[in-house]
DNA sequence: CAGGATCCAAATCGATACTG
DNA sequence: CAGTATCGATTTGGATCCTG
């Protein structure tokens, strides 16, 4: 199986309303964090790793490659040993910058709210 | 304390960037579309079946399900016969709707540059 | 009308082992 | 270092039938 997508389809014939086509490219598991990581300058593959252990190297190396596919993210080989591959934003991934700091914002200010929310929630089950 | 916890809890919520948890609350396949069609006012279980027939019964329901724990979306019954239920965004769901209108800009602006990245991606298959 | 329940298929994920 | 390959487990999705 060469080619497992770990976003969702999106063949023309689906697609509905904007929103889903921006949560169609930034939507996957780990593309937001690995969006916002890059923000601040490239990385490279094991600076994802370090910065996020809970990702494994599948998934990381998955959905990288969709988000270079998608033109979001550039991909820089260098031929050297050991190898050394550097991703960073594109031109066009820059127009998400926006989306991700308002979700960075977001996030940091209702956490908790979440955080209680999803508690009580199991609680009760 | 009936909340002690022995280990280190790695649920994406709880630890990590801001931006995870965001997209844990509005990343669900449909989420961003229901959140979306809410901007605009209460709608009813049937409404949002025919504004997005793509989504089926049980995957409304559960996604509305989540959106409702998470303090975002309200849930008024009407005691009628027929049944009548009306979904709306609560204060709190409402602070999403920057992300969610820049979510629908985006989408707007580079839609047809997504469709034809994904669709050479397939050719190339 | 607005769902709940059930069953089954498909997509996705993670752990592990291996490689240029 | 930066990945691939493989396999089993988990999650998610869809179809169908049922109900207050």
């Amino acid at each position: 199986m060469r080619n497992q997508k770990v976003g969702f389809d999106y063949s023309p014939s689906k697609v509905g309303c904007p929103v889903e086509t921006t949560l169609d490219v930034i939507g996957g598991k780990w593309k937001g964090i690995i969006l916002y990581h890059l923000i601040d300058g490239k990385k490279r593959f094991n600076e994802f790793r370090k910065l996020y252990p809970a990702i494994t190297q599948r998934m990381l190396t998955l959905q990288l490659r969709e988000l270079e596919k998608d033109g979001i993210v550039h991909r820089e080989i260098y031929k050297e040993i050991p190898p050394k591959v550097e991703y960073s934003l594109t031109e066009f991934g820059r127009s998400l910058e926006p989306i991700i700091l308002l979700m960075k914002d977001w996030g940091e200010t209702h956490k908790n709210r979440i955080i209680n929310a999803r508690a009580i929630e199991k609680e009760e089950i």
